[in-house]
DNA sequence: TGTTTTTTAAGTGATTTACTTAGGGGGAAG
DNA sequence: CTTCCCCCTAAGTAAATCACTTAAAAAACA
């Protein structure tokens, strides 16, 4: 038996949702909620396993509400249905806390799917949500790459070298003795780096470092 | 007309592979390879808009590999076939260039389905890289908002506005005009945030604020 | 061959870091 | 109420690093 919880600004639609889910035998809808501000107070006394948030749109202040939920009641699992809502916030209902989120071309029957891998623990994304977020993904590991090949390569093997140990928390003297050169020509190689890609402080090189690479976070 | 070439170094798979495809008439099997060493070689003559490159455990070596193909034939996208093969490396393939990735699950039609979508120009995985890439990238954003609330808190709210502009590529002498104090305050703080952070230099705070999400990379 | 880039190095002055000391304020514990 | 601890403030001093400049030998490149 799984406890749910049904929030819906359209009265219609949570009723269409509910008498969906209570077809099923072994779903137990606790309670029904339209408005934002009376949910809170709603979750109060009941051990809600999933809570399903139909958000037409997701702003800033629905995840603030995702994150309040997560911490008043750390037991429920929260599944997010959207028709719309950004890339940027979707990752972001993710990141407060939401275990699933279903776009609009769920059926019923990706509904229940999900309801059940969100219960037994597992995250669930429907398939427009999944593509999203891997395009996403994809386009940041190419963007490392491609960054990679852009700057970087304009320094020369000993510039990537110096910038390697010292992004390691060596000192220029330590990287002078390491390298059997004067701390002169280690700050030297730094001043000519920095020159190179335009940098305007030490704190850019660790940047640039970290983005293309070279120093590990 | 898809112009393919295979490379697989079990015979018999290669064969099937290719009976496979000429079956189709939109395909055009260029070439079979069969050594790793002959691959870039067999290449060279040919318009390759698709290469079939089948992986039965995917080291280092492959990658560079991918990478130098990619290189050498800039128009030819590359489909990687394999049934193995650790997160780490498939992310890797996917970094060198590779189009597509096909895993151990995917069958016949899944194989046509993922030449036809990197031959207009996208990206094609299965249903299992799919699923990795995402649950990786699922634990990397939920790993930010974990570390985001870890050693983060011993700071001051002072503290971490300090490392906020000085992160931010502000000089300290910017930060404390702009907060209306001392220089040497400014420098006290960093002092006390780095003693605080047990951190060994200011790369390391650097560091540290990024992990932190309050240095913007 | 001549030109550019890389690597090496030093001078100088400004800036930052490392380590120490210290006063005033605020909250918590006794 | 006093003591203790932490935070914010600030300065002293010595060492390290940065910024900017010059420079010369070596290597790469045309």
């Amino acid at each position: 038996m799984i406890n749910i919880g049904i929030f819906n600004e359209h009265r219609l639609s949570l009723e269409g949702t509910c008498k969906l889910l209570t077809d099923n035998e072994e779903f137990n809808v606790l309670f029904m909620c339209e408005d934002k501000t009376q949910l809170r107070e709603k979750m109060k006394p009941f051990p809600v396993h999933i809570l399903l948030l139909t958000m037409y749109d997701i702003s800033i202040n629905s995840v603030n509400l995702i994150v309040q939920l997560c911490i008043e009641n750390p037991k429920t699992k929260i599944l997010i249905l959207s028709a719309t809502g950004s890339e940027e916030i979707i990752l972001k209902t993710i990141k407060a806390g939401a275990k699933g989120f279903l776009g609009p071309e769920s059926s019923y029957k990706d509904l229940i799917e999900a309801i059940y891998t969100i219960r037994s623990g597992h995250d669930y994304f429907s398939k427009s949500i999944t593509q999203l977020l891997l395009n996403r993904y994809i386009k940041n590991l190419k963007d490392d790459e491609t960054q990679q090949q852009g700057d970087l390569s304009s320094l020369s093997a000993r510039q990537v070298e110096i910038v390697k140990l010292w992004g390691n928390s060596y000192s220029n003297q330590e990287i002078a003795e390491k390298l059997y050169i004067s701390i002169r020509t280690v700050e030297s190689h730094k001043n000519h780096i920095m020159q190179k890609l335009n940098l305007k402080s030490t704190v850019d090189l660790v940047k640039f470092g970290i983005k293309n690479n070279i120093i590990e976070i």
